[in-house]
DNA sequence: CGCACCCCCTGCCGGC
DNA sequence: TGCCGGCAGGGGGTGC
């Protein structure tokens, strides 16, 4: 679920979160995909929320000991602030509770999501993360650098979280069509307008996904339990057999790498 | 080293 | 109606 512009949407819905104090936590299932240590609700009681970032798909609540609560939601995880009299739902793993109102839930029916705790430089799943494609000091110049020598289809190495941050089977999909080119390009074969045309269209789909509020396809919901909206203006992501919202040609569904790929073979070369 | 494949897990949908 | 296979936003490990 859960790609750069649904993290982001999330990330600004829990803002207000920050300068808070979490006064309990409540481990209900420690089994996600990394499993929590036996004293993880010790380690976290107590602190206060002092900042909110986001690092690709990763969210980064800075605490008040100096440590960082990494979080990342997998395919179907959420973080959604709850009334603290609400009850349990199924598959709420671990609820923090907050004193300035309400309770924080980590749900997530599939467990691929996760939870660490610790200093920042000893999280090493972040420290190999691409480029963050909205910042500004990422050019053109730089996604060009990023394709050379790189044999594998375009559409698998956007999603290669080590050329660039955040993007997922979605947005790979619909950037690709907004570049006009084919997922099956190997990425090292593009020239410089299509790379040119590949940044331009990656800031435009994100942009507009992140004004949206994300997609919502099923699970996906930010801290208020509100869906997004981006979903409603797909051109190609699970359109297969319907026509191409341009030229009315059919789209495509191939598989990459394991993953369904989506485009418009008239438009996309 | 780069890349394809498989797995982790639950839920939903379509076909039989 | 119920069971089974296929598929789903991610990512990490393995083996070629």
């Amino acid at each position: 679920m859960p790609e750069l512009p649904e993290v982001e949407t999330v990330r600004r819905s829990l803002l207000p979160l920050v300068g808070g104090r979490i006064t309990g936590v409540d481990v209900r299932e420690p089994n996600l995909r990394l499993r929590l240590p036996d004293d993880f609700a010790r380690r976290i009681h107590h602190l206060r929320i002092e900042a909110l970032q986001r690092r690709g798909k990763y969210l980064l609540f800075g605490l008040s000991n100096g440590e960082t609560l990494l979080a990342h939601l997998g395919m179907t995880g959420t973080l959604l602030l709850r009334p603290t009299e609400a009850p349990p739902s199924r598959h709420d793993h671990v609820r923090f509770r907050i004193d300035t109102g309400g309770t924080l839930v980590f749900n997530d029916p599939r467990r691929f999501g996760s939870l660490r705790l610790g200093p920042l430089d000893s999280f090493g799943e972040i420290q190999h993360i691409g480029p963050e494609p909205l910042d500004e000091a990422f050019t053109p110049a730089t996604l060009h650098a990023v394709t050379r020598g790189r044999k594998k289809p375009i559409k698998t190495l956007l999603m290669d979280q080590s050329c660039v941050a955040g993007i997922g089977n979605i947005y790979a999909s619909e950037i690709l069509f907004g570049a006009g080119l084919r997922p099956t390009r190997a990425a090292h074969r593009l020239t410089r307008s299509e790379t040119a045309r590949l940044h331009a269209a990656m800031r435009q789909v994100l942009d507009e996904a992140v004004a949206l509020g994300g997609s919502t396809i099923s699970d996906y919901r930010d801290g208020h339990g509100r869906t997004g909206y981006f979903q409603l203006t797909f051109r190609v992501y699970g359109r297969d057999g319907e026509d191409c919202t341009s030229c009315r040609q059919r789209i495509r569904r191939i598989i990459q790498a394991g993953r369904s790929s989506f485009y418009c073979r008239s438009c996309q070369h």
